[in-house]
DNA sequence: CTGTTAGCGCGTTCAA
DNA sequence: TTGAACGCGCTAACAG
């Protein structure tokens, strides 16, 4: 028995395998210019050992910690989920660890934990979405590697999706729809997701005269979707634009409660497709968002610049309309 | 300028202060055996270079990471999700870190992970709903320190709710509506979840004759549930209970989609009461189970734990009947 | 092919 | 009160 409980350490294992410090490393490490006896001989000591070279020590040596930051502003949200879900299957895959950190929705925190997180980590994975543009460019200089999620910042690495285009599909459904009065119920104010909304929108109005499309401020989450439900039935709007699937689904509850009908009376579409989006009643009709994947491709990114290896151009994923039960045609 | 990129070292600090590097140490470490002059010399400088010390070097010095692991069998479950958001959110108010890890809903990765994790941490929090009794208890002894989640072994600090008594509840809420002919839509048929459902359902047939609960094999996502639906229906009975929210939302789904009516021809609970929960249509009844708050205990046992507290008793949390919509009385 | 030595960047004895 | 020296546990030069 040892008489440590700390831990038993390489040299242990050297004295039992009758080598030194440095064929033991070698040996594990899978060094070729190893005797294959000695190899043996080493393995056989750092099992009975119950052996494993301690993370911390060869972090400091090596220069790497195997870990990677993941910054999120919210692990309460379901696209965020699925990101972070891929980004940490995909890097396990990879055997590197993922510390999250959960920036609350606030721009402070955004900024410090990137930093804080930064050095004990091999790189960072940014979801920002509240950082403002000049602080983010000058933010990620000193945290490289880094890879930016929906949004990007000169040659940084970034994936993200194509939010604009995605909200123009949305728009031309609804315009089929014959839908001409539209109310777009906005996220925070000064966060991209937010303005790509805004550009797309002011491009589809510009381009199909007879076509008005109020903005309503909201804000991110159920509640705030609910609460705008007075506001958009006031506004005689046949349809609703929401931010994500949560204004969306709160919008929807809401509005369902004071027994208007969906899509009969106000059509209704999210962003994201949430994994929850076909379970509502009805169906709720988004623009889905391939968040998961997000994660994945971001992890790959990481990867690829741990590796040396080139960033690539920004990544751009098509989120897909998708139809369900929450539109309809626009009441005569 | 530095002449190295990699980074500004204690030496630095040191030479630019005009002190060795143990003032520097002990300075910045808030040692009151300091000159105050020196301190301010030793801060300006270190606020000059941008200096803060390697937290790897630290953790190898010190013995300590400021960093715990947390295991999920699925970052995609809004439970886990829940308890891992306020796990975070108070870990870092606590300066600790996060790192995550997600076994797949895999016994074997719940076992590895968490060994893996442990050694670049200062404590595991176990999600581990899959591994066998057994094998938890000869595990958690090389884990320590551990906190569980919803899994008791020997004195482990522990946390939870209290499936047994919650399903109780809901079945106590079903019978008052007049229900008899009862399903369980049912779990992993490992897991202690599952297992405490199970025993609930026993001891509750056993005191109200009459009353018969049927199991049918189910999952714990939207597809188990969704794919139960006909059994559900072919079975005769006239109220569900299902594993979760997820299988609830899923069946509540699928049964909708074939004409039935909820509650009126079916009533529905679920269990944990997921943000969704409030947003279906009609809005489900389940046992809210207080899952962000099972997080934030769960770090608190684990600061106890790492400052070499008393743990403390297993904290079960009581969930709460959440009667909504999908329940009713029974069809005549 | 193997052992010895020198750090990685810090905190902390031990003297002064 | 301060500095020099040692060690945390490991890998990588550098000899042999």
């Amino acid at each position: 028995m040892p008489r440590s409980p700390k831990g038993v350490t390489i040299a242990d294992v050297a004295a039992r395998a009758g080598v030194s410090l440095s064929t033991v490393s070698r040996a594990l490490n899978g060094n070729p210019t190893v005797d294959p006896a000695l190899v043996e001989r080493v393995r056989d000591a750092a099992a009975a050992l119950d052996y494993t070279a301690s993370p911390v020590a060869r972090s400091l040596v090596l220069g790497r910690t195997q870990t990677v930051a993941v910054i999120v502003p919210d692990l309460g949200n379901p696209t965020f989920q699925a990101i972070l879900r891929g980004l940490s299957r995909a890097a396990a895959a990879d055997d590197y660890h993922v510390l999250v950190a959960d920036s609350a929705e606030s721009v402070d925190e955004e900024r410090v934990l990137a930093g804080a997180t930064r050095r004990r980590t091999d790189g960072v994975i940014l979801c920002a979405p509240r950082l403002p543009q000049a602080e983010l460019d000058s933010l990620v200089g000193g945290l490289r590697p880094v890879v930016l999620v929906n949004r990007t910042s000169g040659a940084v690495p970034a994936v993200g999706a194509d939010y604009r285009r995605a909200l123009g599909a949305e728009l031309a459904h609804l315009h089929e729809l014959g839908h001409r009065r539209i109310v777009y119920l906005a996220g925070v104010e000064l966060s991209v997701a937010n303005a790509a909304r805004l550009e797309a929108i002011a491009e589809f109005v510009d381009a199909h005269p007879g076509t008005e499309v109020a903005e309503i401020p909201c804000g991110v989450d159920f509640e705030a979707g609910a609460g705008a439900a007075q506001a958009v039935l006031a506004s005689g709007a046949t349809a609703a634009l929401a931010f994500n699937d949560l204004v969306a689904m709160g919008l929807l509850s809401a509005v369902q409660a004071q027994g208007r009908r969906v899509p009969d009376d106000l059509s209704i579409v999210g962003f994201d497709d949430i994994p929850f989006a076909r379970y509502t009643t009805p169906p709720l009709t988004t623009a889905a968002v391939p968040a998961e994947e997000l994660g994945t491709h971001a992890w790959s990114r990481m990867r690829d610049l741990l590796h040396g290896a080139e960033p690539g151009d920004p990544l751009t994923l098509q989120p897909e309309l998708t139809v369900r039960g929450t539109t309809g045609p626009a009441p005569a």
